[in-house]
DNA sequence: ACCTGAACACCGTTCAAGT
DNA sequence: ACCTGAACACCGTTCAAGT
């Protein structure tokens, strides 16, 4: 045990981690390299090494919750013992929560700077709506639409999530109103337990 | 004419003016009440007397965007002719033209920090919400669910739209996608001309 | 390889003072 | 009523220097 130990040990892994738990008390303007260097111990030049730019540590958060937000859906779908409606509706409600939990996560994650932005974010996406994409495909059928284009109706219906979770997430939608909407959508997509018919 | 006029005139507007082109060129990042303000010719606590913090200034713009797009929307409408389903197609599009062309407006509109925030925005959403809602009800059918809860499909859609369209302005679908997947929405949702059934 | 500490330019916010 | 200009605290970024 030392008392003024390092070279720190594991500053970037510090630094993410105490820059997440502001980015939910205080919001992204809340998020400052310097104030973020002085909680963990060390001077303001410190974080430079791993993030030159403040905008890298926004990247690096927002990867980051593109990866949780990607366990916590294939969680949900292994906790689901094969059952694709009842996945469908478990990983629809962590959508939401994470989008009412993590909300200026959440606006990182998808906010418009990222869209043109770093490649370890645009990889953390492509992850995730991969995974999103497969979980609803297990579950929409594919008749719904004329020419039954199934592709287009997985995007169609993962473009209602996210519709319900961002307008939730910025209070536009009552959270009590959540569980019905997600229903009806299961019901208007057809959701279903089973491959194509 | 004047060289060192005045007063000025509209501070007000002007900063507003200039800060919405700032935010399409720069985004967010880019405002700076003291740029602004160099821009406007005037001294950097001139702005005070109008946006007394930075956050009233977006404010303002939030709730002009809002504002804005209900203007669009409602133009959309009336030039549609009384043909509802065309109406919803157009409104639509220009939902989503609003998401990609002016990301960083759509970002500030539906930003979490807006959630409990300022009342103008507020109430400036709640037009936006109100207006979309009736041209979405006009078109949306009665009986789709169950128990025909229409305000319940009615939300639903205009979810899926906010979330095709959040998912275009961030890159998170292609733009060439888009037609097709309203088109299909519009399918799926059995949009169509006249009021219920 | 990782961190320090001074330096620079910029910012939001405050406030007494001008017209 | 509206604006100026100095002041304060804070920030991101850069860089030579330390260990």
């Amino acid at each position: 045990m030392q008392a003024k130990p390092f070279h720190h040990g594991n500053l970037r892994d510090d630094l993410l981690g105490r820059a997440r738990a502001t980015l939910r008390e205080s919001g992204e303007d809340g998020l400052s390299l310097r104030q973020l260097a002085r909680e963990a111990g060390v001077s303001h030049g410190a974080p430079r090494r791993h993030f030159p730019e403040r905008q890298h540590l926004l990247d690096a958060l927002a990867a980051q919750g593109f990866d949780e937000l990607t366990a916590t859906v294939v969680d949900q779908v292994e906790r689901s013992d094969g059952d694709a409606v009842a996945a469908f509706r478990a990983v629809a409600r962590s959508y939401i929560d994470f989008a009412v939990d993590d909300a200026a996560l959440m606006d990182l994650m998808f906010s418009t700077k990222n869209s043109g932005a770093a490649p370890q974010v645009a990889a953390a996406a492509d992850r995730f709506f991969t995974t999103i994409g497969g979980i609803v495909r297990a579950v929409v059928p594919a008749s719904a639409l004329p020419d039954g284009d199934t592709l287009r109706l997985q995007l169609l219906l993962v473009s209602t999530l996210h519709g319900i979770a961002t307008l939730v997430g910025s209070g536009r939608l009552d959270a009590a109103q959540v569980d019905q909407l997600v229903d009806d959508a299961s019901v208007l997509f057809g959701v279903r337990t089973g491959a194509d018919p």
